[in-house]
DNA sequence: ATGACGGACCCAACTTTGTGGAAA
DNA sequence: GTTTCCACTTTGTTGGGTCCGTCA
């Protein structure tokens, strides 16, 4: 059946037949077999319009009887449905008071299906795929039966739909957009890293550091495991909540979070590298710029995932809602303190246990260490909520205080299973690491809920923060901190530390946890002393799935140089742990004093540190070993990310070679370009073996190499020859012809091995080589024959000519001009000794021009005052002639105004003159004989436009340019 | 879920070296 | 009869890159 596709109508029809679809399954399908065979029959009948029409015909009914013999239940999903009345004898002409909207539609339809046969034929018909499943009903009360197609979006329709692919404009927009939210969350970046140094904040967190955690750190070489019960004391002891609606700045929500041990992931990452920057670490923030897609249209589908807190809307809308969205967990504006929190969450119902148990154990804290029995339960509480990063902690927690606990306790370990198995992939690939992990783990779990506790806790040791709910970027690892540990390898180096999620050294679960949120790790940036660097490479192993998204690598770097300076001035003086100090506040003094003056921020120091000149001196012997020091640091680091950019391992899918910048197969090379040499073999994906991308190399056509100044030695074969296309072949083969060659049709490709520098003919007795055409191809220097020089100035062929000297015409390319190309030639090509003749006589031949042409000019410009006056001079004769009540009005108002004004540009004071002029001037009757007499002591000149004013007694008036 | 493969589309690169008629 | 100027028509093809859908 061939079905318009009218929306309007569809859905008309649509809404009718929601609203009679309660139908008799059991004679549903017989009914509307009949009713189809009988509209069917009528078609037909009338006699149908082309075979097309009745094949589709045919495919309906059969569609019909098929399915509805197979789905007799009534629920089918039909392709298309249409929702008519059944017409028949039975149908509109036995009942017309019966007829409702839907037989009215039903009839109109009905009407234009038997009116419009021509109609049909002229419009532009879309074939409809769709079977056609009638529902028929008897109406109990009106017996009308009536048979239901619905329109609905066809799998068919929906495959057919035209693919809209983005402009260039798109593209460029969305490149722009990228760059501009990459540049944002860089400042972004910025803010944090700066509000990480405030003195307070850090002092206020060595504050509540218990003293033997601040001693674990004495060694004077840092390794990565003496930070992992800094990290552990810290992911107990603050807590992720949402993101906060109310807006302020980032150092005031830093000291909320730190006051409330609660904020949004951003914050207590930050507030772990202010930790670690207080106890004297090298430190940076480490945040993944997860800026809008670089390309168009993913946005439709990334701008859900940017906003976590809509995705999770979206997400826990169709799951049961646990709880109405707590919002006292978001942190209040005057920050109260938790006891009044506690009474807020208290009276009303929302309120989060995990605030209560917060407070509470806050308080236990100040005093000491939580002991691990009363941790774990809290754990068990907040680990899910920490991992699934802002709200998914709400709706577990909250479940508690729902009291339908049975119910939430499910949801939870649902949850959970999600999480997991959303995230089972990157298990498997950090299996080892996980291991090694859960031995860490030591922590005896034994009953249930334990038992999730520590695959919570296993699974964020994995992954970072795992749980990836929906397969979103929910939990993904977002910030963290990178603390320099000198003890680590030989040379130390940057270690990650996720003190949020209690990980630490985890740089290469980064990746997988990422990977299992959907969250791209396009770019990993650590900021420091408010600079910036790229470390990517440290945190992606895939960098194949991340080049294309990544923004050009220049601009980038650009925009990163100033702050990878600002970046390597900080972090190279910050590392000293020589001697541990137990003092908080000589510690801040001395991250102050060892630290911070060392960031390029002079107004960041707090005015009262009065720092002593020895230490200050002291400082200055320090930091010019430190210099050298954060230059090895650097450079080390950049070798190592360097290093890893060249040990990319092979990606497993072969489609990653196709533009891999390390790796190829043969199989994926354009047709340009060949392996040479073909080898070694790196290893092999699906069979095909992995080469060097060193080895590919692109191929040219001879003619290519020659405009890069390169010619084929001898006897070289074509290191690969392809067809040539279609066009050239048709003028290569009309030539063959009259040559009768054979060959044509392929192009002789080289490379550039192939080749050596281009040997033209040197140019003798002044004689220039030329090619066949009389000319030399101008398309680099390296083209110009030895001996000579190319000399692009407009006519100075003209010089060498009158000098008789011997040239060619340089052709510098081609353009398209009246649709066919055309050499665009500029300047000549001479022998190097007539070049100074040359240029000497072309600066006389130009000088002379340029006279010769402001000569002219001034002659024409003569020539053209004279004809005006003339001109002017004879209309007024002819007006004093001719010109009594003969002349048109406008002609006439010339004789009774006569100040006639000569000249483009007259300035407004003149104008005012000259009217004034006229309006004090008498009456005059000008005489036929009357000649106008210019006086001197009349005229004026203006300067500004080199104008002359003369008039005549008689008020007119000449306005004269002086040249 | 993933990768291979093919089709469709966009876009950039490549191509490439006048001629006939009117007016002066 | 010769020289000069101007209009003609605004290329068209190919292949790489990318995206999407299908199939295994």
């Amino acid at each position: 059946m061939r079905t318009r596709s009218n929306s309007k109508q569809s859905s008309g029809k649509e809404s009718t037949a929601s609203a009679i679809r309660d139908v008799d399954s059991e004679s549903l399908a017989d009914m509307s077999n009949e009713a189809v065979d009988k509209l069917v029959r009528r078609v037909k009948g009338r006699g149908s319009s082309g075979k097309k029409k009745q094949d589709n015909r045919l495919q309906c009914d059969s569609a019909a009887t098929g399915e509805n013999g197979l789905k007799s239940n009534g629920k089918q999903v039909v392709d298309a449905r249409v929702t008519w009345n059944d017409l028949d004898a039975r149908g509109l002409a036995q009942d017309p008071a019966a007829n409702d909207t839907t037989e009215v539609e039903g009839g109109g339809f009905q009407t234009a299906f038997q009116e419009s046969d021509q109609e049909m034929d002229d419009i532009d018909w879309e074939d409809g795929s769709s079977s056609i499943l009638g529902h028929v009903k008897n109406h109990p009360g009106d017996g009308i039966r009536e048979v239901t197609i619905e329109f609905c979006e066809s799998p068919d329709s929906a495959k057919r739909k035209p693919i809209r692919r983005a402009t260039a404009e798109e593209k460029g927009l969305a490149e722009l957009v990228h760059k501009v939210h990459l540049l944002c969350l860089l400042a972004r970046g910025r803010i944090i890293d700066h509000a990480c140094d405030d003195p307070l904040i850090q002092a206020s967190l060595l504050s509540i550091l218990p003293a033997h955690l601040s001693n674990t750190l004495g060694d004077s070489k840092l390794h990565a495991k003496a930070l992992s019960p800094l990290a552990h004391w810290f992911h107990n002891n603050f807590h992720v909540v949402s993101s906060v609606s109310e807006k302020r700045s980032f150092h005031s929500a830093l000291s909320c979070a730190l006051e409330t041990r609660e904020g949004t992931l951003e914050e207590l990452a930050a507030l772990s590298v202010a930790l670690f920057r207080a106890l004297k670490l090298a430190t940076r923030f480490v945040s993944i710029l997860d800026a809008a897609s670089i390309k168009p249209d993913a946005d439709n589908y990334e701008s859900l995932n940017q906003d976590t807190s809509k995705m999770h809307r979206g997400i826990f809308n169709t799951s049961t809602l646990m709880v109405d969205r707590p919002k006292e967990v978001s942190i209040p504006p005057k920050s109260p303190s938790c006891s009044e929190k506690k009474n807020v969450a208290e009276t009303s119902s929302k309120a989060s246990c995990k605030s209560k148990d917060n407070c509470s154990r806050s308080k236990k804290i100040q005093s000491n260490d939580s002991p691990p029995a009363v941790e774990l339960k809290d754990n068990m509480v907040d680990a899910f909520p920490c991992e699934a990063q802002n709200n998914t902690s709400e709706e577990c927690v909250t479940k508690k205080s729902q009291g339908s606990k049975r119910k939430g306790d499910l949801e939870f370990e649902m949850q959970l299973q999600m999480a997991m198995s959303a995230t089972a992939v990157a298990i498997q690939s950090n299996k080892e690491l996980d291991v090694k992990e859960s031995n860490s783990n030591s922590s005896d779990v034994s009953s249930p809920f334990k038992r999730i506790r520590k695959n919570a806790n296993e699974e964020s040791s994995s992954q970072g923060i795992s749980t990836a709910l929906g397969s979103r970027k929910i939990g993904s690892p977002l910030y963290w901190a990178e603390v320099y540990c000198s003890g680590e390898n030989l040379t130390g180096k940057w270690v990650h530390v996720d003190a949020v999620h209690d990980i630490v050294d985890g740089e290469q679960k980064v990746e997988a946890a990422a990977d299992a949120c959907k969250t791209s790790l396009r770019y990993v940036v650590a900021f420091a002393g408010l600079g910036a660097k790229d470390v990517t490479r440290r945190y992606c192993m895939k960098w194949y799935k991340i080049a294309s998204q990544r923004v050009n690598s220049l601009w980038w770097d650009a925009v990163l140089a100033p702050l990878r300076e600002l970046e390597s001035g900080a972090t190279g003086g910050m590392a000293h742990l020589e001697k541990p100090h137990a003092d908080a506040s000589n510690e801040h003094e001395n991250v102050v004093a060892s630290g911070l003056s060392d960031l390029p921020m002079p107004n960041e120091l707090p005015s009262n540190v009065d720092l002593p000149k020895e230490s200050g001196r002291k400082n200055d012997v320090e930091s010019s070993g430190r210099n050298s020091f954060a230059a090895t640091r650097n450079t080390i680091e950049d070798m190592e990310l360097e290093t890893r950019a060249l040990t990319e391992p092979l990606p497993t899918n072969q489609q990653a070679y196709k533009n891999h910048s390390l790796y190829a197969i043969e199989k994926w090379l354009t047709k340009c370009q060949i392996l040479h040499p073909k080898g070694p073999i790196l290893g092999f994906c699906s069979g095909h073996p992995v080469y060097p991308r060193a080895c590919v190399q692109t191929l040219r056509t001879k003619e290519r190499w020659l405009r890069e100044g390169m010619q084929v030695k001898a006897k070289e074969l074509p290191a690969k020859v392809v067809k040539q296309s279609g066009k050239l072949k048709k003028v290569q083969f009309s030539e063959d012809d009259d040559y009768g060659e054979t060959d044509s049709g392929v192009v002789e490709l080289y490379g550039m091995w192939q080749l050596e520098p281009l040997q033209l003919p040197h140019a003798v007795n002044g004689i220039v080589p030329k090619n066949e055409r009389g000319q030399v191809d101008v398309w680099s220097e390296k083209c110009l024959p030895p001996g000579t020089v190319h000399l692009r100035l407009p006519r100075v062929f003209y010089v060498a000519k009158r000098l008789e000297i011997d040239y060619a015409p340089a052709m510098v390319g081609f353009e398209f001009r009246n649709g066919r190309s055309v050499p665009v030639f500029d300047g000549i090509v001479v022998c190097n000794e007539f070049k100074d003749a040359i240029l000497e006589a072309y600066a006389e031949e130009e000088e002379r021009r340029d006279a010769e042409e402001k000569k002219r000019n001034e002659a024409q410009a003569i020539s053209r005052w004279y004809q005006l006056l003339s001109s002017i001079i004879t209309r007024q004769r002819l007006n004093n002639s001719y010109g009594n009540g003969l002349m048109p009005s406008n002609v006439q108002n010339t004789n009774n105004q006569p100040d006639v004004h000569v000249g483009s540009t007259q300035p407004p004071g003149h104008q005012k003159d000259a009217k004034d002029r006229k309006l004090n001037a008498p009456s005059m009757t000008l005489t036929d004989d009357h000649e106008h007499v210019f006086l001197v002591e009349d005229q004026s000149f203006d300067e500004e436009t080199s104008t002359r004013t003369k008039r005549c007694h008689c008020g007119f008036s000449v306005q004269v340019e002086e040249l």
